[in-house]
RNA sequence: GGGUGUGUCGCAUAGCGGCAAUUGCUCGUGGCUGUAAACCACGCGUCCUAACGGACUACGGAGGUUCGAGUCCUCCCGCACCCA
């Protein structure tokens, strides 16, 4: 199980210092989780994302279970043992590809959504290649199109088997968009699924129950009460955020402060760069985004200087190490001029500099920031 | 010297006489927040238009046949292969 202990809460926000404790070591928090849906850091070996700065991993249980099969990973002997990870690990519920499989690729949206997020989603619809009932959802895999079923029971039965120390309850992660009665009848299943998994979840792992609500401030505040009123080890805030930073801030506001504050906080899904100091402040003690690694293979850097696409054939002439303040092996070693070379010749190798660097950087970042924490300047 | 092919927008390709012309790559621009993502979208002859659209110039070169030619014919040039 897990043990969350917290160190010092600041007194100009509410941010707050803590240690994860699990049983495969501990996490300083407020922590960047990176993603490895597949078991994998995409790019990068296991040792070289503990080299980049991180301690603790969050892969997906509907894709592991999609392929190879959970059955496979246990055989393994779990999950860190399959992909020699020896530091923390959390599973995802499979409860963001109800979303990003379903009305996410419908409308081509994220859980942010510029566009589009006037309440024109009603209760009864359902995506394309989801269908979502009360004992589940029903998909239909982006594969091979055979249909896969996940509901709180077998989300519990595979991310047991995966074995990561912090699991996720399963909910339905909603589109924005969605209006009341879509939202309020979502609420109900995710309200329901979160008991049975907890009922269903091994015992050596601990659980993390996921709040919902999209921007409706008295279902975001009904959702956080009642989570927060279960047995969980820790709390998952998820679904869509608004429209904007701005409302993803309020919906934040209207939910931390009813749940339980001596339990870890962790943001789903959210962690652009410009998110983070925002939503440490709120108080959130872990977060995951692909954006690190995901934009690194599409040629973007994150660096102090701002967002670098190294697709850019300007860069070839330039001679600067990728981030002149970072200390990473990658700004140590390598020109600007020879990564954007890698990345516009489609060389791996030029992905994996990218994805080793953005992990860096972000795991800086956040250390900096519970410096400052520790501190007292945040 | 004889024969058979073949030359299309940077490269590679498609193209029953109605074509600014297919597709892939390159190139350019934009996007990516619990990863369906080393991906996706758009653009890629020139000029005009806010836009629908329009005008010009284009399929090795020069002629020709035709209402109309990248497509057919003749000659020339280049390339490939085969025979001497």
């Amino acid at each position: 199980m897990i043990e969350f202990e917290i160190l010092k809460k600041s007194r100009i926000s509410d941010a707050r210092l803590g240690i994860l404790k699990t049983q495969h070591g501990e996490v300083e928090t407020p922590a960047f989780v990176p993603v490895a849906s597949q078991a994998s850091v995409k790019t990068l070996t296991s040792r070289e994302a503990e080299d980049a700065g991180c301690r603790i991993l969050i892969a997906n249980t509907f894709l592991l279970h999609d392929r190879p099969g959970e059955g496979i990973v246990k055989r393994a002997g779990g999950l860190h043992n399959f992909m020699q990870w020896p530091r923390p690990l959390m599973t995802d519920s499979g409860g963001f590809q109800v979303f990003s499989l379903g009305f996410g690729k419908d409308l081509g949206i994220g859980k942010i959504a510029a566009r589009n997020t006037s309440p024109h989603i009603k209760k009864g619809v359902n995506p394309a290649a989801v269908k979502i009932a009360d004992d589940g959802a029903y998909f239909k895999s982006p594969f091979d199109g055979k249909t896969i079923f996940l509901g709180p029971q077998e989300s519990m039965k595979i991310q047991g088997d995966l074995g990561a120390d912090i699991i996720f309850a399963f909910d339905e992660c909603t589109p924005p968009g969605v209006d009341r009665a879509y939202m309020e009848r979502s609420l109900k299943r995710t309200h329901a699924w979160a008991k049975i998994c907890l009922e269903e979840k091994k015992e050596n792992q601990a659980i993390f129950g996921i709040t919902q609500g999209s921007k409706f401030r008295d279902l975001r505040e009904k959702s956080a009460k009642f989570i927060s009123s279960l047995p969980f080890d820790g709390f998952g805030i998820g679904g869509d955020l608004g429209e904007n930073k701005h409302m993803t801030e309020k919906i934040l506001f209207w939910t931390m402060r009813h749940l339980n504050p001596r339990k870890p906080r962790h943001l789903l899904g959210i962690g652009h760069l410009d998110d983070i100091a925002r939503i440490i402040r709120r108080g959130i003690d872990l977060f995951d985004c692909t954006a690190p690694t995901h934009y690194a293979r599409n040629g973007v850097a994150f660096t102090s200087a701002g967002k670098m696409d190294m697709r850019k054939s300007a860069f070839l002439k330039d001679k600067k190490p990728l981030d002149l303040k970072c200390k990473c092996e990658v700004c140590g070693t390598y020109s600007r001029s020879y990564l954007s070379h890698l990345v516009r010749s489609g060389e791996i190798t030029g992905l994996r500099h990218l994805t080793f660097h953005n992990l860096f950087y972000f795991n800086a970042f956040v250390t900096g920031i519970r410096k400052k924490i520790k501190n007292g300047t945040f």
